[in-house]
DNA sequence: GTACGTGCAAAGGTTTTGCATTACA
DNA sequence: TGTAATGCAAAACCTTTGCACGTAC
């Protein structure tokens, strides 16, 4: 479980049922899911669990540097446990994130690179995905 | 006025006092400002204003593509006059958002150009501002 | 005159918080 | 045992909505 072992690297982070159940579930999770989702899936496997504990839980790792923490779907925050180098498309039509693999290199302009500490990047694409493509063309 | 006009265009599209009042307010706009700051710069301006103008506003110029959506702030949704084709910096400290103005170019991997049919994108760019890194030094 | 917009307040959805209890380390 | 996490409920936000009234066209 590489995500849990990651996490208990940090001193004081306590592994409790509920932090390996969720982390369990987000392990090489490619759905992007949302609060919600992680609750439903979570909740009953594995004793109790409250939407409290799973947003303490998501922000916990969110700070740690263990999870990633989506905006691209402007209803809800979406979870990505693959902190590594990669982008995001989005179904305009069901919301589906999809991972967008590839490293894709980008130059920020020298008027906001003199000024600006630069942290990160990230790249949304907006699209419609082939199911929801299929059913506009039998709509 | 040129948003104003644009706007204009569109049937059905009438131009009350609220509305002006916010178009004015977003011409030329770069701040990026959230719908409560755009509430608060326009209230009291102008006769009356609600939040419910405000919103249902923003939505109806969002839906005719004068104005861009933001999603750049994990918090609020922020605002864009400016549809042309651009990116975003913030300030991951204070959260204020910059134009990046050049144009990037993008190769969306064939796994998923082959897939999704492709709308659009946009770069989100992290970073610490000159303020925000000044007062961190200093701190 | 009529369809559309406004304002108000209430509701909806997401996320956070206070506090007593529980449990990991 | 002591610190940190959990659960519950309430609250805090942001955003949307229903409805009566008002107004642009």
């Amino acid at each position: 479980m590489k995500q849990a072992n990651k996490i208990g690297i940090e001193k004081g982070f306590k592994r409790t049922p509920q932090r390996l159940a969720i982390l369990a579930y987000l392990e090489g999770n490619t759905s992007h899911p949302s609060a919600e989702e992680i609750f439903n899936a979570v909740v009953g496997k594995d004793r109790t669990l409250s939407f409290a504990t799973v947003y303490n839980t998501l922000n916990t790792l969110s700070r740690a540097g263990a999870l990633r923490e989506l905006t691209i779907d402007p209803s809800r925050k979406r979870y990505d446990p693959n902190t590594g180098a990669h982008h995001h498309i989005i179904c305009v039509a069901c919301k589906k994130v999809v991972d967008v693999p590839e490293e894709i290199t980008i130059d920020l302009p020298k008027e906001v690179s003199q000024n600006f500490t630069l942290l990160g990047n990230h790249v949304e694409f907006y699209g419609i995905c082939p199911t929801c493509r299929k059913a506009q063309k039998n709509a």
